[in-house]
DNA sequence: ATAATACTTGACAAAAACAGTAGGGTTTTA
DNA sequence: TAAAACCCTACTGTTTTTGTCAAGTATTAT
């Protein structure tokens, strides 16, 4: 259950990219493409979104590509996939718009709320600095004591 | 973004409602449904997956209904959402058959991972006890100061 | 017995969401 | 002015979701 869509998956990949070559060299679709086997058609439909947020900016002509359009500490991971997949919201009564009338004797609509808003500032927490330095903890989420346990990925060999 | 499905949030509903005849009364079809809101049809595939797993137990003919299989303190939500909807995961490489290729250098992989399992902490601490009290906080998710507090239900009136 | 109640099962179908392609642009640089 | 690179919209095939329908089987009350 609660499967995350490719955009937003292939959309953090992308990002974590585009972070790498920050703020030096823009990256273009075609490297992504490549470092993260997703087709460039589609990163482009991505990417756009993205841009459009406000997340990156876009170099067209030779020697473009995308760049971060803020250092990879202000970014987190909720804000990519809030755009790529719209804000957390378990069930469609909880959406922005969609009310429900059944919403105040609802006996499960709390539950929802809680676990959505704890997702949310789970990933609120974790920029994509987070991400390529490889130690995410969840400062939002977690109890003291897994806080301080951080999780440590493999190095990624720069090409 | 990570839409719980009709499935999952109708058998919580349902489960609620059979909790509250527990130990007494067998509940029916026909009561969730009207109770609920949900069509008669719909709550038999539901209730057949939620009584094959055990977690409920069927007494047919007049009179009949549903029963829980073990008191309402023993019975998640994770539970119920697991057979609803499978095991939480995020993507289909943190499925339990389904393998990935680049799972070892993925920079996402551990992330998806960790938020998986804080999900699936939050909602092995609620049960449908909890659920009834109108009263659950998260154990496995929330920091101390938010362990406190706790949510309360409106009461529902019992017919 | 038998009628009424209630659960059981499998097939099926409409609708929505998802995943991705295709093909035509425009802008910038060398 | 050609090549590199982004920009934009539409479309399509597939899968998942959200149910309905129809024909059972088991149990109880009379
Ligand atoms: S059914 Fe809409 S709030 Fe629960
Ligand atoms: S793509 Fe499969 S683990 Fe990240």
């Amino acid at each position: 259950m609660l499967r995350l869509s490719t955009k937003g998956q292939y959309g953090v990949r992308a990002m974590y990219e585009i972070a790498r070559g920050y703020p030096e060299t823009p990256v273009t679709i075609k490297e992504i493409s490549e470092r993260q086997d997703v087709s460039v058609a589609y990163l482009e439909q991505i990417l756009n979104k993205l841009r459009k947020a406000g997340l990156i900016k876009s170099i067209r002509g030779p020697g473009g590509g995308y760049v971060l359009n803020r250092s990879a500490d202000k970014i987190s991971i909720a804000s990519i996939l809030n755009e790529l997949e719209g804000p957390v919201a378990l069930t469609s009564c909880l959406d922005p718009e969609g009310g429900c009338v059944r919403i105040d004797s609802c006996v499960t609509h709390l539950l929802w709320k809680a676990l959505g808003e704890q997702v949310e500032a789970f990933l609120k927490t974790i920029t994509l600095k987070n991400l390529m330095a490889g130690d995410f903890y969840a400062l939002g989420g977690m109890a003291k004591k897994e806080m301080r346990r951080s999780i440590r990925l493999k190095p990624q060999s720069q090409p």
